[in-house]
DNA sequence: TGATAGATTGACCCTATGTCAAGTAGTTCT
DNA sequence: AGAACTACTTGACATAGGGTCAATCTATCA
């Protein structure tokens, strides 16, 4: 070990935390231990506790890291400055399929520890509520255009939405059934396209891939 | 239970395990401990070892159980017996409402357990498994009956059926969001109905969905 | 020079799973 | 009756991992 040849001043030791923890997260099959992440990170296990207050608290703390890392403002600044809802609509479902890959070892250790952890729920759902929040602006504003179908309420519509796009549903056709990216994005929106919109009024151009 | 307070020669200690092993998880808000499931059903911690190879082994037997105890091969056959491929799919959704709800404990644990645990991921991918092929001889009948929007293919639909009929998204909608399960069976089939099913050929004329 | 913040080291406790060996109590076999 | 067998108990032990504590080290700053 070069055991602090040099100091670590120039980067953060939190951030380098958070970033090995990713890191193993994502290659590893398990949940790593503390004691892991600290050996990755090059600090002793001790150190973890002086930045975050125990395991929940890193992994809290992990997902807005993550959200910074993948740059999820440029993505929600491209999903949100779509032209109409129902564009908006599109390219969240577009976007969804690469970012919860990128998230995805990571949002199972979050929902598995659900069951045990109150810190960790409550974080999880903090960013879930967010987008559950969002997605009701979204339907609200293809109902706006008259583009919702009247079987629905915007709020409806948005828990639905939110519902299919959430990790879980990702995975399990993803990963499990074997749908590849592309398929997931064209099925996903296919379905949503079918149940939830209406056909666009006469002069407006249907929504094509930009 | 027929007398025979002394011992409990009568019922097989391996089911009363079981059964309360499931008691705990339903009553508890936590993830029971072999201690407390042992205290619980009046054995030594160590009898459970001696019916389970561990306690994954002990969770992937409550699956089975929980099923025989469900009465789960009487609801499918009032799922399957019915007339029509797409009333078999609205028992579906309907059934399926009921089911999880009585599930749900059991099924956040082998959720999560399945992060770390192969033999739990097993148990649960074999049961998970059984239900996918089910439903593509569903979405098949369906096709057959010339009822399934030619927009998807019989798989596709009873993959898509499946994935939203899963405990994932019925706690997040009726758990987090609060639908009530009358809501939840009524839009999930509205949304299946929109997306993925025609009008009937006899009497009114369908109306093209371009 | 000394104070301080950030780390380290190593010892320690606790909980929970899993393993082992020896013992006990009913049942069955002969 | 006695032997053997089955099911279970008791208690000890190993191990992993999280969380805590106290003492120490070291770079930097004033």
């Amino acid at each position: 070990m070069s055991s602090s040849s040099s100091h670590y001043g120039d980067i953060d030791t939190r951030q380098r935390i958070l970033a090995e923890a990713w890191d193993l997260l994502e290659e590893k099959g398990s949940e790593p231990t503390l004691a892991e992440i600290a050996e990755k990170a090059d600090v002793s296990r001790q150190a973890i506790y002086l930045h975050f207050s125990d395991r929940s608290g890193l992994f809290v703390a992990l997902v807005d890291y993550v959200d910074v890392s993948l740059g999820s403002e440029k993505l929600r600044s491209y999903v949100f400055g779509a032209p109409t809802g129902v564009e908006t609509l599109r390219r969240w479902v577009e976007t969804m399929s690469w970012y919860t890959r990128k998230i995805d070892r990571m949002t199972q250790v979050l929902e598995a520890g659900q069951y045990n952890d109150e810190a960790l729920t409550a974080g999880w759902r903090n960013r879930m509520n967010r987008r559950q929040a969002l997605l009701l602006g979204v339907t609200e504003r293809i109902a706006g255009e008259g583009r919702l179908a009247n079987d629905w309420t915007p709020a409806e519509a948005a828990d639905l939405v939110y519902t299919i796009t959430m990790p879980g549903p990702w995975r399990e056709l993803t990963r499990e059934i074997g749908w590849t990216e592309d398929q997931y994005k064209e099925r996903i929106w296919k379905l949503l396209e079918l149940s939830m919109l209406t056909v666009p009024l006469q002069g407006e151009p249907s929504v094509e891939i930009v």
